[in-house]
DNA sequence: ATGGCGAGTGTGACTCGA
């Protein structure tokens, strides 16, 4: 089973793009961010012609997570708990049932929270703290569980190509790679830094100052797995050729594939 | 990490993103 995350920065923009990855890659499951789109508006036929079933939280203009799964889907929910009064769409869950058991996949959009201090920083920070009850909770089930999206956070060094340039920047601030560390160090795998250790791998790169073509890159897209689902990982990687294609996104998909 | 972009909203020029 190949799991996959991409910010698509909006769906209405991308149907091209994200249809030819699809149809060549073929991935079980998609967990998309950015779909910039509310539920009524998303185009599920483009996805349930191809086979997928279509689980979707979007609002108005900005935000806006799905999950897409050729396999069956069970249990959605939507939203992440801890705040009644947050209105933003940033998290879906589901349970994919694979040949050979279950996994539990959320996808996620956290706050890119910029400018930093600030209000936007504040929530890209308290939302952390959700999140981390929210995995705290998902290893105590002890089963497979990941959680893959746009994180929104550099956790090192060598996942930026220039990255002295980010010190002040919300993605890179100690205090965020802190808030990150303390959901990682719970007991989660972050699957792509555990088979390719070595820097120059990038996620992301902006639409600005030729990055693309000057590689000047960020690692933000991530998926973390419970010790249940890491021993599951046979392979992941990144689809950077994805970010040089017609009319692209500024992230390109992360995948992992499990055992199931 | 800005000279340089792009999407959405909605038709002007703004907000938002990373």
């Amino acid at each position: 089973m190949r799991v996959a995350t991409f910010n698509i920065n909006g769906i209405k923009a991308r149907a091209e793009a994200l249809t030819s990855w699809l149809d060549e890659a073929s991935p079980d499951v998609v967990v998309l961010q950015e779909i910039k789109s509310v539920d009524e508006g998303f185009p599920r036929d483009l996805f349930e012609d191809r086979g997928y079933t279509v689980e979707t939280h979007g609002q108005k203009s900005f935000n806006g997570v799905a999950i897409l799964s050729k396999l069956p889907l069970e249990d959605v929910t939507r939203g992440l708990p801890g705040d009644d009064a947050d209105e933003q769409a940033r998290w879906i869950e589901g349970t994919v049932i694979g040949d050979q058991g279950a996994v539990r996949v959320c996808g996620l959009y956290l706050p890119n929270g910029n400018p930093a201090p600030g209000p936007k920083y504040d929530y890209k920070l308290g939302w952390m703290e959700r999140m981390r009850a929210r995995a705290a909770e998902l290893l105590a089930m002890e089963e497979p569980a990941l959680m893959a999206g746009d994180y929104n956070i550099i956790p090192q060094a060598e996942d930026a190509a220039k990255p002295d340039a980010w010190r002040e920047d919300a993605l890179f601030l100690l205090s965020s790679r802190d808030a990150y560390r303390r959901i990682l160090n719970l007991g989660f795998t972050e699957a792509f830094r555990t088979r390719h250790p070595e820097p120059g791998h990038y996620s992301f790169w902006d639409y600005q100052a030729g990055a693309w073509q000057r590689n000047n890159g960020i690692r933000i897209d991530h998926i973390l797995m419970t010790p249940q689902c890491a021993d599951l990982m046979t392979d992941t990687g990144i689809e950077k050729e994805v970010r040089g294609r017609d009319k692209p996104s500024d992230h390109v998909p992360v995948w992992v594939d499990l055992d199931l």
